[in-house]
DNA sequence: GCGTAAGGCTACCCGCGAGTAGGTAGGCGG
DNA sequence: CCGCCTACCTACTCGCGGGTAGCCTTACGC
């Protein structure tokens, strides 16, 4: 009974720190994209991270710091997907055409990437949430910015029908929506998801150029 | 100092359980969408319901199962005051016309609804998760039919640039997002929000049936 | 070889908040 | 006017999980 052998010492062999946090950031944004913030314990993390707590303590600081950590990683990775899948001397339709493939090429690469920042990003409160509304908003602004200097260029001002910030707004929730759509159908392409959306929003948009406007067909209420 | 006097004993009147129900949840609607589910304390909510806590449990069981009552009864909410925009023996774009209108209206009015609904109810796992999941999935297949009715009697069939799923989704995403939008911008009313709606994605849609689609203007990749 | 620093661990603390036990008060039937 | 049922409260328990104190152990420099 002496004989314990509790564990025939499996423990884990000695890493360098940088390659630790790699292991703990991606076991942390796996672990946070399936349970969301709160409901993740930092004891699962740190076993699917094949690390011990106190390790994570040690090189990431706090939960919040850990997310922070995930958060930022993430954004970025992202952004820079987008920001090589764009070719900024293409007029704006093709710019929009090429970040929206590279960003549901990302999403389909990332899921837990994704997950992660589109879902779970919200629910802590506070210094999170305004991080990602902010990077969200600027996401916005890009895009209104390719549609104002698209419907300028062709002479659209201030009409009741147009706002370049609100359909920028609805254009980022119609990517976001689809590619949560796209998640569930992998055999649709990265192309086809952006032709989609090329043809939703910027027909319409040239209709609006040209005046050909919907109303509805009777009284107000 | 014996005299006390901790509290001249402001004991709540004694109400029948109907009306306690009604506060309760409507303290926990508010305290949730500030909070978010995990965030929020019961012992918040029984002081925003000015009721004890072993009232709740009483009245409406476990935390989880309060959170699933008010999930409830907002989600008859909106579906009902959707259902009642809708005239149904108009043709498909007045339909969505008028849906999209009474959606803007109803997150106007119940901002907490809506953030409970949209924001806070996905990031309680499995089982709240899945019913608003499913609830989304109604609204997009119930947009589909719409779409895709007005689609096929105008003889459009399967081709690569169409999928009624997918334009669907994207729309409800559209919708959504631009509801969020609408939040900070009360001053914009639920017509023309519809609107641009509208004009975003149906005159996008009629183009389609008319066979003019957008395509990128080079090689592919 | 041997000191020492960096990598790693076990085993604990402790606060917060979900959930409850047990008691009080007010109204209504008799 | 008296009991008793129901609305209601104060004051607790207790486990979960974030965070830490203190120790071991391997590799590398000299």
């Amino acid at each position: 009974m002496s004989e314990e052998v509790p564990r025939p010492a499996e423990r884990a062999k000695r890493l360098p720190r940088a390659v630790r946090e790699r292991q703990i950031l991606d076991a942390a944004v796996s672990v946070f994209s399936r349970y969301g913030y709160h409901s993740a314990s930092m004891d699962e993390i740190s076993e699917v991270a094949g690390v011990s707590k106190p390790m994570i303590y040690t090189y990431l600081g706090s939960k919040e710091d850990l997310f922070g950590a995930c958060i930022r990683r993430e954004a970025t990775r992202l952004l820079e997907a987008v920001q090589n899948g764009i070719k900024p001397d293409l007029p704006p339709d093709m710019q929009l055409w090429h970040g929206l493939r590279a960003f549901y090429r990302f999403v389909a690469e990332y899921r837990e990437s994704w997950t992660v920042l589109h879902r779970q990003a919200m629910t802590v409160g506070g210094a999170f949430a305004a991080e990602i509304t902010d990077m969200r908003t600027r996401a916005i602004e890009l895009v209104a910015a390719l549609v104002v200097s698209a419907g300028t260029r062709k002479g659209l001002g201030e009409q009741a029908e147009f706002s370049g910030a609100g359909l920028s707004a609805a254009l980022v929730g119609a990517a976001e929506s689809l590619a949560d759509w796209a998640l569930d159908h992998p055999d649709v392409s990265d192309g086809v998801l952006a032709s989609w959306l090329m043809n939703l929003v910027w027909l319409g948009f040239n209709d609006l150029v040209e005046g050909d406007v919907w109303k509805p067909s009777e009284s107000d209420d």
